[in-house]
DNA sequence: TAGATTGTTAATCGATTAACAATC
DNA sequence: TAGATTGTTAATCGATTAACAATC
């Protein structure tokens, strides 16, 4: 009975992402114990810290079990770690980033991402003169290499930074070479099989959905 | 009549987002006129170039008003700039930075911002160390010049690119001093007053909402 | 005229919120 | 027991898609 909830498809995918707002603000509260009089925390509070309605929280987790007692609320530290087992922050994951240009320079400098277990192995670029170059620590490889070192060492993960006029082919490789899941800043729809994992981050759609409300004032 | 529909309130968040999906994929279009043997297009063909289902894409520019010919097609070039009035991007806009890191440095140096019609006007950052220094030809000018600089030079839009324990103090400092627009990098929600457009950008929740899906594999 | 495609209404779908019995 | 809060169902809301009359 509860096993039909914990099938993937009938959960709606926004959900997945407020999981992450959840997961983000137990950690943030349970690493600050002293504050914390009960070691309980109800929708109510959540909603508070994250803006998002007490029934919405309480029916995200419900798709997944039930963390919670009535009458008291979640308790937050089990609640925290749950969450983390979920969304499969509780594993390390193997990542590239391919396109080593300015963005790229700089999700390779992030450091938060050790710290949530995204280890990123590798940065490639098709570029000569970058090629052999160091970037926080990371030689930047020849794009002919990826192939090789996504079957070699496991990739799990693809970032593609590079060029609108590329990132169709780039990303075809990285499928052929057995990648799971891309995340793909280049202004564009790849077409790729269902089974991929994609996620597109469209930063100019960011700034061009602004100007629309801007433009009367 | 038709105006109703110019009001700004009825129209959903998200056509706004399609509606810069059409105007690039008309400008790419238009661009390369040799292969255009109409200067017609239909919405079934912007669908194709999009993904969008063509009774979406009809819907949402009939929300601006009408700019098809039945049994025809919209002209293509026509429409286009009809998108980029609409989105304000026949406007230019001056824009900060605030944050002079990694990603605030990468997107200081993003050459598609000028060709839209963002100008980037000044990068500030509270560390000493990077005060004075230069990226991108521009001086990183320290934070406390932010206030003056935004009344004076008018900015419209501030990219907030710091650390999520002082981005609501420099988003107040932004609004106080006459910023209309915010995107937002850090990872937490500013409260601010409802006249100002905000754009959360969430980085992390790209790839922890990665992680769900591919843990089962 | 016949074929094509828009603009718009109606039907469908999915997600959010309110309400409340269950229960701590 | 009285008060609080969950888990879940039902009601609401909004967005997507199908269908079709209008019309080029």
């Amino acid at each position: 009975m509860k096993d039909l909830n914990l099938n993937k498809r009938s959960i709606p995918p926004v959900t997945i992402n407020r999981l992450c707002l959840y997961h983000r603000c137990l950690e943030k509260i349970t690493e600050q114990k002293d504050s914390l009089f009960s070691p309980y925390i109800s929708s109510s509070e959540i909603s508070h810290l994250t803006g998002i309605n007490p029934a919405q929280i309480r029916k995200d987790l419900a798709y997944f079990g039930e963390f919670g007692l009535r009458g008291i609320g979640y308790p937050a530290r089990e609640l925290q770690l749950e969450l983390k087992k979920i969304l499969g922050l509780d594993k390390v994951w193997s990542v590239i980033i391919v396109g080593a240009g300015n963005l790229g320079s700089a999700l390779l400098g992030y450091e938060g991402f050790k710290r949530r277990g995204f280890l990123i192995k590798a940065i490639f670029d098709r570029d000569r003169s970058k090629i052999g170059r160091r970037i926080h620590n990371l030689r930047i490889s020849s794009i002919d290499k990826m192939e090789e070192f996504i079957k070699e060492e496991h990739i799990d993960i693809g970032i593609l930074v590079v060029p609108a006029e590329s990132a169709q082919e780039v990303a075809n490789i990285m499928v052929k070479s057995g990648i799971k899941a891309i995340i793909n800043f280049a202004p564009l729809r790849l077409s790729l099989p269902p089974e991929i994992k994609v996620n597109n981050v469209d930063l100019s759609i960011e700034f061009e959905g602004l100007t629309y409300h801007l433009k009367m004032c």
